[in-house]
DNA sequence: CATGAATGAGTTTTCATTCAT
DNA sequence: CATGAATGAAAACTCATTCAT
């Protein structure tokens, strides 16, 4: 917050920028954590990441445009996270129950870690038509995965003979969204362990012809 | 201020404040669906209610109250709907799956009536404690009369025989409610007819024990 | 502003009315001590009256006239209190010491006893021109009774020989008044005792000639 | 207020702060000796001062916050004037009573510099009890000078021989802040210069022995 | 006279955003 | 680019008072 740091100083004016952004993006995604979005003022965030309000709307055009970016960042980790380990090679392993498990904790893990920023950022995806748009576009992403997935199990005969595949990817997806969402809202206090298995149960039996079990 | 309380019409005082409160909350539930939460002020509403603002804060303590009345309206009428037609006699009909389609879409049904007031509604449940709280206690009771029911079908051996009737009557509320949920905020737009389709699938599938259709 | 009754009072034609605007008066009495002035709403007093609002602005025009009833009532009785036992005759007792003394303790003790009440009223006094003006002419009174005692005590050759009655009358009175004022304000916390004695000491020596002591 | 920092017009910021700030100060000061505390507005004196209501909640969190502020600075400036001439030396100078004379003299003239100022101040005092606590902690400054100064006095023979002194130290200030805020308040008429010198021979006679009279 | 529902002007207060330096 | 003082529109809420019944 000094007033002279021109002199001497080496660093890049575009590498300065970068820094001066993240800061604030940092200094934002804690105080929404803490307290949600309506409820954290720009000069808040301004303050905790130690820049002062003027240089906050020069690199964002308002709060709003702020979460955007957030968003974006976000959606963009959770995404990869998931379907790092859902490829089309582990549909052939012996076991696709532990498969579902897996992608399922790892859904609901992932947005544990950040809890009170998918609250917030939720909240906007009800209400603010930019956020849905964003919201919408990524779950796309996801879900023309998922129905790559769910195609290539129904050719292989895995699947019921009359799943609706298109249905299908989206009624996953989206069961596995909400319920995880459910847990970083605080909505539901359901064991979580549980609650995994019984959606990877959900999820396997709406899919997958029955088999033999294993355990 | 109103048109009619003309000639011989006697209201009595207590049915006048009946009347000014149920403006209030018409106007109210107008207003929320049109333009959201946050940016429906008390004077709006006081004002499309065709009452004084006055008027609003004799009634209610502030613009969170009135949703709170609003809340536990909706909610109660929505638990009738849902649970109307899902008594334990339903359970030894010859055909499940119609049974549980029909349950799904009422509850996709119902709440797309009030389609803007519930995605209101669910706005405050996930910022307010008290809304929180409340949409747990309902969410409890619904779950009381669900677990009711699998239990039953689970003694009767029509489930899978390992089935955790707890987790299950969890997520298969949770599941429709998220879905139902999903469809008023405008968060998906997969089609909605093939989406109950779906779901009844995956909770028939989830739940029962496979057996020959019939369809 | 002649006249037996000032403008808003109106002149109860019945028993019942009386009763009625006493218990609006007693009710006032106690709110105001509790909350003070602007604290307490007309709605309150009505309320805690168990009469209507309505009722309270046929009584009274408004708040401020209601409080303006209650000051006369208790500047009457104090004015009556304190001059009770403060007649000429007691001058030419051997004692002047203990006369003073009672006089001086009698005021503070008199509004003591409604301390909350005379906090509000001197509130007002000092803010509103009608109350200041009734202030004045009930200090008048007292002025008047006051300036004959010493003016007696003088002739009777008491009193130093150089005193100006005048103003001896007005700063006793003055002095007696905003000492026990302060008490009721609580911006004091002396030991009262003490105090009494102090300020009896001082009138004492200050109006008359040293004598010897009795004690 | 154009061209760049080279000429003397450049307000550093800390600088044009403090100005804003003593606008709003200067500009409340004003108000609330015309009007009164509660009906001078915060938006009347942001705009009497020529600056927003935004910055008015910059500097201060309310009005009252503001009138504590006024309340510390001109109870300073009374303290000081008054005890300013009221040192130990002066006790020994041969004529005592023109020292009291002074004092009160000082104390009265002081106050209605700022008359309205002291009245509003007056009624935060017996109403709020952050203004009454401070109202006491500054009389208890002047109590404690005062008290050293007629105890030395005592010592010194001058005073009667049984003064309280603690009583004697509270009576006389007390009397003497009453007095003048009689006056400030408007509550009195009587002729001022009369009531310093009654004032004056009253707190003379009560604190010492009767000596020869000079004059 | 009594009632009490209704009124709405008037205040306080917040905070995203701008702009002169 | 950075700064942070200043802005002012906007929202919540109060309460003395009225008036139809």
């Amino acid at each position: 917050m000094g007033g002279s740091q021109g002199l001497g100083t080496t660093i890049p004016k575009q590498e300065r920028s970068k820094q001066t952004k993240e800061k604030i993006v940092q200094a934002a995604i804690m105080l929404f954590q803490e307290r949600g979005y309506e409820r954290t003022t720009s000069n808040e965030i301004a303050s905790a990441a130690g820049v002062s309000v003027g240089s906050f709307y020069v690199y964002f055009t308002d709060k709003r445009n702020l979460l955007l970016t957030i968003f974006d960042r976000v959606s963009d980790e959770l995404f990869k996270n998931i379907f790092h380990n859902l490829t089309p090679e582990h549909l052939f392993e012996p076991e696709l129950r532990p498969l579902i498990r897996q992608a399922v904790a790892q859904a609901i893990a992932d947005k544990q870690k950040r809890a009170g920023l998918h609250r917030v950022i939720y909240e906007l995806v009800l209400k603010d038509s930019e956020f849905a748009g964003r919201h919408k576009a990524a779950m796309q992403r996801g879900n023309t995965k998922l129905r790559e997935l769910i195609s290539l199990a129904k050719k292989a005969g895995l699947t019921h003979d009359d799943l609706d595949v298109d249905a299908a990817a989206f009624m996953v997806q989206r069961v596995v969204f909400d319920i995880s969402q459910d847990y970083v809202a605080g909505a539901v206090e359901f064991d979580m362990e549980r609650a995994i298995d019984s959606l990877t149960d959900m999820i396997d039996r709406y899919l997958y012809k029955p088999r033999p079990r294993r355990d």
